[in-house]
DNA sequence: GAAACTTCCGAAATGGTTTTCGGATCATGT
DNA sequence: ACATGATCCGAAAACCATTTCGGAAGTTTC
């Protein structure tokens, strides 16, 4: 047997709760949204046939008057949702839980769906639109004839006239090279991942930088390859050969620094004692399940997300675009890995 | 300077087209959704018109009119969005891209958000609720005053009037055991995660019954704490020192074999051949960098997103509501830790 | 008692699209 | 020339909530 109304066929509207009240649909608008032109009683009234009716204003006709939906799309690239849940729960938080609803399109690297979603969103009438890419390159731009507010998030868009909010990766190289060198490290390698990410050659910037200022200089070239641990186990193999007396290194993510730790364990090295080893993305369940606890670099994807629409907001407010690429700060996370317990 | 037009105060509506076609707003939109009422000359001249204004409908009003939003909200709980992505991908292919979109809500495990957000969904007039949990235990009903058809994936509901859609985690213990089985294991135990997770217990209990159907016991008990890394590490130790002959380690999550494998490599146990161990999650980027390779059983997420979605339709169009919770097949992952390779 | 004012309510327009139904036009058949 | 039919088009209603504006009461003031 069905249930007793599981969809009912229609639901209340506010002409509904109107005739109830016995009042029109104007007064019936102006008693619900709190307006002032109302008597007391007459309110009170209303608000009960309302909750009689588990009235609830429908949205669709609101928006369409207002001309605004209250929506706003994020288009994605990032198969894995590494990058984008985080992103968009900081989007939420600035939008207000309630106020805003987010549209979560997944393009899975597919122009063509990319396409076929952005014209899907912009048939709805979001409000603005986030696009998150799951690499710092450039990505090419959405163009200038989208009606609403853009703003790329983690990847930037090609076009210097977009509004792009990416992680400071250059920062983030030069701060782990820092927290090396504060725990007294002097001879410092870098295992980074695939060179043709932008983030792998901006972190390796950062890195010289910081060992520059130091008067320092990298032990060895930049090893690239890819972002695995296995990468992460050969290239520390090969490292621990070359250069037997290196004391930091520096890994382009959390999954090489895992592959590293495995192989100097093997070694017989002891972490941090003998090598200090930093990771970089702040996969928490990477970073704090390893042996030892692995310190790394968080590119903070909330505030970037929050950030993101928060200049949603600016341009949905008339304010100057301030275009162009802005980098959000990054946080060092300490862990057993660069600092011996105590 | 502000760039050209970022963002033109109004989008063309039908009506503009119908004035620059020199038509009726009913011929126009009878014209541009191919309907046979209109002369040839008359169509051709209004798709012109249309695109010369980049013309979209206006999905608000078309949705406002028909009675259906053509979206539907995903509420989750999922903080980590490991398990929410793929159902995402699934209920997305099951709509069709750009037909269906799908409102994405964290609650973040708090009630009171989630309430929020049900009600700004139900404001939307989303045509259908999937809720997704983290976990397999029966998460509270939402009630069943909700207006549209409402499916839990993953966490089923506590109300068995409602839809569920759950991964069989019975049959992944059996599955995972069984094939251990298969590569002629016999002494075979079992380290598991949280025991208040229902699959935890459910997949004990499928492992049981695969190895008393062949005639065996587990050796020692099931191994119950939480799903870290470090437990895996814990209980491996513990394990070998207490039953030094066993060969198979069926584990409760990738990242618990995880822990496992690195046990057995520090105390000279070969994987597989002196041990096999699997996971469970098939978890790609924990179980693809291991040292070997880790089998595992793969939960189909994605084809459970569809299904859920599928649930959604069925409901939609009037079928009968077929409540109760509904079990989906899993699948195994081999690889390199159960299998030696050739 | 009439004018001025306040207080509250309702008719109607608004937003953009779809759909129904009646009307107009034109060609065909007789 | 008139009826019949076919073909195409347009007016208007519908969806639902908001808002403006005018009007109907009721109250105060001189």
């Amino acid at each position: 047997m069905a249930r007793a109304e599981p969809h009912p066929g229609k639901a209340a509207t506010l002409g509904d709760v109107a005739r109830l009240a016995g009042v029109s649909l104007a007064t019936a608008s102006k008693a619900i949204n709190g307006r002032d032109e109302v008597a007391p009683a007459t309110r009170s009234r209303v608000i009960q046939a309302a909750e009689q009716l588990s009235f609830t204003p429908n949205q669709l006709a609101r928006s369409l008057l207002a001309g605004r939906s209250g929506t706003v799309g994020l288009l994605t690239g990032d198969l894995e949702g590494r990058f984008v849940i985080p992103i968009l729960m900081g989007a939420e938080d600035a939008f207000g839980a309630g106020q805003v609803n987010v549209f979560l399109c997944d393009a899975r690297g597919d122009a063509i769906r990319e396409q076929h979603h952005l014209k899907a969103l912009l048939n709805r009438r979001v409000d603005g639109i986030i696009v998150v890419g799951d690499r710092t390159n450039p990505r090419p731009s959405l163009g200038d004839g989208i009606p609403v507010p853009v703003v790329y998030a983690y990847a930037p868009s090609d076009d210097p006239a977009d509004v792009s909010v990416v992680p400071d990766n250059i920062s983030g190289g030069r701060i782990a090279t820092e927290h090396l060198l504060s725990t007294g490290r002097r001879r410092i390698c870098h295992v980074s991942g695939d060179p043709t990410y932008a983030a792998a050659q901006d972190r390796a910037v950062g890195l010289r930088a910081a060992l520059a200022t130091a008067g320092l200089e990298l032990v060895g070239d930049v090893m690239f390859s890819d972002w695995s641990e296995h990468w992460g186990r050969s290239a520390a193999a090969l490292l621990l050969s070359q250069h037997p007396d290196i004391d930091g290194i520096i890994c382009g993510s959390d999954l090489i620094a895992r592959g590293v730790l495995d192989i100097l364990r093997d070694l017989g090295k002891r972490v941090p004692e003998d090598v200090a080893v930093i990771g970089y993305d702040n996969w928490e369940v990477l970073a704090t399940n390893s042996r030892p606890e692995l310190t790394s670099i968080d590119a903070n994807l909330q505030a970037l997300g929050r950030t993101a629409a928060m200049r949603i907001f600016e341009a949905l407010d008339g304010a100057a675009p301030a275009s162009g690429v802005q980098t959000m700060p990054v946080r060092l996370v300490i862990r057993g890995s660069t600092i011996p317990r105590r």
